[in-house]
DNA sequence: TAAATTACTTTCAAAATAGAAGTAAAAATG
DNA sequence: CATTTTTACTTCTATTTTGAAAGTAATTTA
C-alpha cells in the first residue's frame, strides 16, 4: 500500500492506484449493480480472487473511496459502501462503458448492450448517482 | 497478446486491455502531447521501460487503436498514430483527469491544475480530438 | 450443539513489471 | 566514406503482482 506517484499528471496519479483489471469493475459492481459485501464481490461473473479483492477493498478504503463498516444486526457481514470520491467515479464509468460497447463488441460479440447510455448521458449518471447515495441512506438509516 | 474476456461486461473488456499503469498514459501522450516516436513515449516523465512500452505499443496496434508507419523520408523512424478508435478515448482520458484533478491532489500536493476543463468539458474534448485529427491529416500527407 | 456462512489470510506457482544492458539498422557527423 | 550517434527495439534477470486453491476464525443458522 505504497503510496508514491509517478508524475504530477492527474491521469498517472489517478493510475497510480486505480490503474488495473480490478478497481473499477468493483466500482461498477458498487455503483452500478448495488454490491455492497466481500461475498457479493466475490460471485461476480469476473471471477476476482479472495487474495486480490481483500488487497484492492483495503486500497480503495486507503484512498477514501470506499467505506468499511458494520450494521449493528450482523457482527459478521461488512457492509463496503462508496463516498461521494468513489460514486464521483460515475462519469468515468460511463465513458468506459459506451466505448467498450462502441468498440470492444467486434472481439467479444456478446457483450452486453447499453443503448440508452449514448442517449442520455448525464441524466443516466445523475440517476446512478442519486440512486446510489438513496441506497447508501437507507443502508445506514 | 491474449484476446480472451472475463465476461460480457464493456467495462471488464474495455479493461481486459486497457486496465493497467501505462496503456492510457500512452494515449495522453499521443492525444494530448502529440508524441509519435517510441523515443518521445520513452521520454515521458513517468519513465515507461522500453521493454513495457514495447509490449504495450504491440497491444495498443492489435486491438486497432493505434497504426504503425514510417514517413517516406525516414527509414529509421516508427510513427505512432492514434486510430479513430484511440481518438475516441478522449472522453475518458478528460473524466479520468477531471477526476484526479479533483481527489488526487490530497495525495500529491503538486499537481499540475486543469481548471478550464470543468467548465467546457464536451467543447475541450472535440478540439483535443479535431487537433489531433488535423495532426495525422498533416503528418500523413 | 453442529453445520454452514462470511470474511478473510496463507501458500505457492505463474505472469507481469522494472531496470539495465545489448543489438542492428539507419542517419548524422567529420 | 568512415565513424559516431540515434532510434527502436530485444534480452536478461530480479522483483512484484496475480491467480488459484486451501485454510482459518468468528458468527450465524439450523
Amino acid at each position: 500500500m505504497k503510496k508514491e506517484f509517478r508524475s504530477l499528471c492527474p491521469i498517472a496519479s489517478t493510475l497510480d492506484i486505480l490503474g488495473d483489471k480490478w478497481s473499477l469493475v468493483l466500482i461498477r459492481d458498487m455503483l452500478v449493480r448495488k454490491k455492497k459485501t466481500f461475498k457479493a464481490f466475490s460471485a461476480s461473473e469476473e471471477g476476482i480472487a479472495t487474495g486480490i479483492l481483500a488487497s484492492r477493498l483495503k486500497l480503495l478504503e486507503s484512498f477514501g473511496l470506499i467505506t468499511k463498516r458494520k450494521l449493528p444486526d450482523n457482527k459478521k457481514e461488512n457492509i463496503y459502501l462508496l463516498t461521494e470520491k468513489g460514486i464521483d467515479l460515475a462519469p468515468v464509468i460511463v465513458e468506459v462503458t459506451l466505448w467498450g460497447d462502441k468498440y470492444m463488441r467486434v472481439y467479444n460479440p456478446k457483450l452486453k448492450a447499453y443503448e440508452n447510455l449514448k442517449t442520455d448521458k448525464a441524466s443516466i449518471i445523475n440517476t446512478l448517482q442519486e440512486n446510489y447515495r438513496q441506497m447508501v441512506a437507507s443502508v445506514i438509516a
